[in-house]
DNA sequence: CTGGTCTCCTGATCGC
DNA sequence: TGCGATCAGGAGACCA
């Protein structure tokens, strides 16, 4: 679900309800949505190979019981929550997770699919409400850093965020592969924070084919891509980031960037720009929408003298 | 190595 | 109204 400005609004509206408070108690309701160091990769429960392999015991400290919240990073798509000790948990969204803050004294009923809770404290030991990790489809997780370099490993695989990508960051990332540019922006490891919502919305503002090799692109549109990203994710933050189904802040508030949403979810009706009727493809499993006057396709050297379609028409 | 496909899971929506 | 098929904002595992 969330992508970068809805996880970078939900970490600006959950700082000041966990920055400088003691979590007093923690939960863990699944124990299969936590990876901690150790466990499989991707978590024990998460690979069908090793689906039964047994859990590492978790620690009190492992979930921050006990400890005191010194800030909330985000990189990309990932949130973590900081403490003094250095030990972090690392949260992902996926699709439909939430995290929310809930005040002292809530009565509200928990919700289904509430996977962790932490209750804090202030620095004078009085509630200071509750965290509630909530994740009804499961794709997203927490993971276990017991240090600030657990926590370097695992962002040192992400490229840069998206929120600040320069066009020379992001021409040495896409000069590395020849998938289309789409699959590469939708790639963590080339840039962290696009998904499929603003990779569609940051294509269209730049102009570009989404099915165009990243390795083709040239200097021009590199720099055209680099800042409608920047543009497009800036535009979201400032609406609250877009509310398509699930996604609420970390107060229950709704964002409102899906009413501005120039391509994505919009096949079939007029293009913003020229009002041409846009197209819906399929690439990289996903569901791609683009003007096909204003992205043109690319005109590509047929390898061999075969063609071959990679994109296809639903 | 790279890049394409499958899969994990729940729930909303649509067509019959 | 009921029911099955289809589709979702992500990303790790697996395969050629």
């Amino acid at each position: 679900m969330p992508e970068l400005p809805e996880v970078e609004h939900t970490r600006r509206t959950l700082e000041p309800h966990l920055v400088g408070r003691t979590v007093v108690a923690a939960r863990l309701l699944r124990r299969d949505i936590a990876v901690a160091p150790g466990d499989p990769p991707g978590g024990f429960s998460r690979s069908r190979t090793r689906r039964h392999d047994a859990p590492r015991r978790l620690t009190r400290a492992d979930l921050l019981a006990g400890e005191r919240i010194a800030r909330l990073d985000r990189r990309g798509k990932q949130l973590a929550i900081v403490a003094d000790s250095g030990r972090a948990l690392l949260v992902h969204l996926g699709m439909t997770g939430h995290l929310a803050w809930r005040p002292p004294g809530d009565r509200a009923p928990a919700p289904p699919h509430v996977h962790a809770t932490w209750t804090l404290a202030d620095a004078r030991g009085r509630d200071a409400g509750r965290l509630i990790f909530r994740d009804p489809r499961r794709f997203g997780g927490l993971w276990i850093l017991r240090s600030p370099e657990d926590l370097a490993a695992r962002w040192a695989a992400l490229g840069p965020d998206a929120l600040t990508i320069t066009p020379h960051d992001l021409a040495a990332r896409l000069a590395a592969t020849r998938r289309p540019i789409k699959a590469a922006l939708l790639d963590q490891s080339t840039i962290a924070g696009v998904g499929n919502i603003y990779a569609d919305e940051s294509l269209f503002l730049a102009r570009i084919h989404p099915a165009t090799p990243a390795d083709r692109l040239t200097a021009d549109q590199v720099a055209a891509l680099a800042a409608a990203i920047r543009q497009v994710l800036h535009e979201s933050l400032d609406a609250g980031g877009s509310t398509l189904r699930d996604y609420l802040d970390a107060t229950g508030r709704a964002g409102a960037y899906q009413d501005a949403h120039r391509v994505y979810g919009r096949a079939g009706l007029p293009c913003p720009a020229c009002g041409t009727t846009l197209l819906a493809l399929r690439l990289g499993q996903r569901t791609t929408v683009a003007c096909p006057s204003c992205q043109p396709e690319p005109r590509l050297p047929r390898a061999g003298g075969r063609g071959r379609r990679v994109i296809t028409r639903r």
